[in-house]
DNA sequence: CAGTGAGCGAGCTTCCGCTTGACTT
């Protein structure tokens, strides 16, 4: 009989802990929960709003497992996380593996040390049902709106669409970014610079540039100010040093690892979930799904030590963090490092530099504040009564600059850091002028996000756990309400004004304004979807939804609220919504648009959500003649398209003639246009426009291809018929069960001799990799 | 990387959180 059996809830905690606790114990892991609400219907009752759960099919071999391991203990003992899902994951483990609910030993450590397992061991509780009905009803309320709402997606806008507490929300956030920088308009301003000469002791020349403390609205002013400066003397008017102090970022999180890494390291969200969880499988990090910024006093002690061993102890200072982000639940430490003293780690390129980001991150939150002394030269001008101002930083002391520091979103928009040192300088001293420039310049409008700013948001809003962000993230865009892409920019003018000598020049530039990469963009399903639902379910897509019921789980947790009477609640007013909004006539008609109506029949032309996303339609279904339909292309949106670029789409296909005696058809495919002749595609380049191209135009494309096709085959051989030597764009490669094999260069000029055992050692060899 | 190319009448689809594999690419 095994004494003691300890459930935890990952794999690689329990790994660890057995090694603490000795051969009296033995641990295992639930991996997360173990029971669940049907997958496949509602499974709560409505009335009572008692959920029905189930084991789900991969989780039946594991809690057979746990229940016979836990049949041959004499003492369980349940230490799933701290907070709301912990403990649900404990009560669900109780009642699933028979266990006596007055006798379970449920206990919680802050950290995975042996001290702080010994104490836990000493002072095991009782479940806490407070809070496992607090659990019951984020987890029921969650199931209520999502799977009430999705049916009303599919029968009023399209089948298989979502909506939910969380990701309708993501995908609002976006929509009305995106509204935002449509409706934004640009104010033009002029900002004005001037570059001096200062003279150093040496006799030598240093050039100090400053700006002017006003902004002008229009190029008149712009030149009258010029103007007055022709004349002007520049006299140093105040010299003020400040000292100032800089504190470096808390430790990570995994949304602030998540944005990091895609600044510093250009990683994607769930990119770096993957890394991050072979660093803590291997043992290297702690855990990563955690909204807390504690250190362990173990971390916050050894790296004092390597701190104080690399830089000195002047760099060091202890700090102590505190969590205070919205829905926090603080059940794991920060994400950091085991062990500090392991400066860089083994392993791939991705988990070495996301494991020095961590480290360095969690070094610095260590680490001495920067000392900088900021100076402010402020220049008076005779003529004029604006001044200049320059600005000069220097460190003093570098502190937790030395290691790391923090990126932010819009660095990029030529803000560059300004720490650059002045030449000095006395007060009355008079300052040779050398150049004087003015810049248009455009106000900024608000920026799309990207995946990381989304997770910031999110969590700002407390919409969403650490485990969640980045599967919420791959969800919407799998509904396609939202794509990951690059919008352009447009090429923007803008002038130039510099006086130098008495004399002043104007030029013209061009600029790109508003060009992003990798940022996401609504859909027009996306877009549909989010307007029919703050139509018709306000209440849930209101950004503070989330905040609001979190608010009464806690009251539930605290024991001062029915779980099951906040669901009715809920519920008498949700439901109604639901039902009403089932009944109204319209169906699929949500976004609808009409352009306008077909010149040559008169029949109308409009723009909805078809059964495979936007189309337009011609003529109505009950119409005599049947509607016609185009989908619309990718760069053209439901609510931006116009009736004649709508018409545009119903010329294709057409048909030019014949050719051999079958038809040649022009027609615009998934991968642009194309000619097909006799069941064969040929893909028609650029420079063609498939409205105008001739019929001998496509027979020569047609032979073109039939001509490649020939020479696509370079050799094939008897002894392997699955192997081919084939002629591609870029040259010989080899063909082999359904897979492509790169040849290397050496092998190009002499691909039709390759015998077939150098072909399969090429293959052999790259599989091996 | 290496070729691709539709129609709008199967029944099904869906939530959020907690955790990792066992599958391919």
């Amino acid at each position: 009989m095994q004494k003691n059996l300890v459930i935890v809830e990952s794999p690689a905690k329990a790994k660890t802990i057995e090694k603490f606790l000795g051969k009296d114990y033995k641990v295992m892991s639930s991996y997360g929960h173990i029971r669940d609400l049907k997958k496949k219907e509602l499974s709560i009752d409505t009335d009572t709003f008692t959920p029905d759960y189930e084991i789900p099919e991969e989780k039946k071999k594991l809690v057979t497992e746990l229940k016979n391991s836990a049949k041959n203990s004499e003492k369980v003992w349940l230490a799933s996380d701290e907070d709301r899902e912990g403990e649900a994951i404990s009560w669900h483990l109780c009642e699933v593996l028979g266990l006596d609910e007055e006798k379970t030993n449920r206990i919680v450590f802050h950290e995975i040390t042996k001290p702080a397992i010994l104490e836990a061991i000493k002072h095991p509780r009782h479940l806490d049902m407070n809070l496992v009905n607090a659990q019951q009803a984020r987890r029921v309320l969650d199931r209520l709106v999502g799977f009430r709402l999705s049916p009303v997606l599919w029968r009023k806008v399209k089948p298989a669409l979502s909506a939910g507490r969380v990701q309708s929300v993501a995908v609002r956030l976006i929509v009305e970014r995106e509204r935002e920088i449509q409706a934004f308009k640009s104010e033009t301003y002029y900002r004005v610079t001037a570059v001096f000469a200062v003279p150093n002791e040496d006799g030598t020349m240093s050039e100090v540039k400053a700006e002017l403390d006003k902004r002008f609205a229009t190029h008149d002013e712009v030149l009258a100010f010029l103007d007055k400066c022709k004349g002007s003397t520049f006299t140093v008017a105040g010299i003020v040093k400040k000292p100032m102090k800089r504190t470096p970022a808390p430790p990570f999180t995994t949304s602030t690892l998540q944005q990091e890494a895609a600044r510093k390291l250009g990683f994607t969200v769930s990119q770096t979930m993957m890394v991050a969880q072979h660093l803590y499988e291997n043992g290297r990090i702690t855990y990563m799904r955690t909204d807390s910024v504690n250190l362990s006093s173990l971390c916050i002690n050894s790296s004092k030590a390597e701190i104080t061993s690399l830089w000195g102890e002047e760099y060091s200072k202890p700090r102590q963090y505190h969590t205070h982000s919205k829905g926090a639940q603080e059940a794991h430490e920060a994400i950091r490092p085991t062990y500090m003293d392991a400066t860089s780690i083994d392993g791939t390129q991705q988990e070495k530099r996301l494991y020095d980001l961590i480290w360095k991150r969690t070094a610095a939150s260590q680490m001495a504040d920067a000392q900088i002394e900021k100076t402010t030269v402020t220049i008076r001008l005779s003529d004029a009564d604006e001044q200049f101002v320059a600005n000069g930083e220097v460190v003093k002391f570098d502190g937790f600059l030395k290691v790391y520091r923090e990126s932010s979103d819009d660095e990029a928009d030529g803000q560059e850091d300004t720490s650059h040192t002045l030449p000095p300088m006395t007060e009355g001293e008079q300052l040779q002028r050398s150049e004087i420039t003015a810049t248009q310049r455009f106000s900024q409008g608000p920026v799309r996000y990207t995946e990381a700013s989304l997770v910031r948001k999110l969590e700002e809003l407390g919409i969403g756990r650490p485990s969640t962000y980045a599967p919420t993230i791959s969800t919407i865009q799998q509904r396609e309400y939202v794509q990951k892409g690059d919008k352009k920019g447009e090429e923007r003018l803008y002038t130039v004004d510099t006086l130098k000598g008495n004399a002043i020049t104007n030029r013209t530039k061009t600029e790109m304004a508003g060009n992003e990469k990798g940022k996401l963009l609504p859909t027009d399903i996306g877009i549909v979807v989010n307007d029919f639902l703050m139509k018709y379910f306000p209440a849930i897509m209101d950004y503070n939804f989330t905040a609001k019921v979190e608010q009464q789980f806690d009251t539930i947790a605290e024991g001062k609220a029915q779980w099951t009477a906040m669901l009715e609640n809920f519920y008498k007013k949700f439901e109604p919504t639901v039902e009403k909004t089932m009944n109204t006539r319209e169906e699929h008609k949500a976004g609808e648009r009409e352009l306008g109506t077909e010149p040559a029949t008169g029949r109308p032309v409009f723009v909805k959500i078809g059964r495979f996303g936007p189309v337009v339609q011609i003529g109505k279904a009950e119409d005599k003649d049947k509607p016609r339909f185009a989908q619309l292309p990718a760069d053209k949106s439901m609510e931006t398209i116009t009736l004649d670029e709508a018409l545009e789409l119903f010329r294709l296909p057409r048909t030019l003639g014949e050719y051999e005696g079958t038809p040649v058809v022009i027609g615009s495919g998934r991968f642009g246009p194309y000619v097909m002749h006799d069941k064969k595609y040929v893909s028609l380049p650029k420079t063609e426009n498939p409205l105008t191209v001739t019929l001998d135009t496509a027979i020569e494309l047609i032979r073109n291809k039939r001509q490649q096709e020939t020479q696509r085959h370079i050799k094939t051989f008897e002894d392997e018929p699955k192997l081919e030597v084939m002629n591609g764009r870029y040259g010989p490669y080899l063909a082999y069960d359904g897979k492509n094999y790169r040849l290397p260069k050496a092998m190009h000029d002499k691909a039709a001799e390759l015998t077939l055992e150098e072909c399969m050692n090429v293959i052999n060899n790259s599989k091996k990799k």
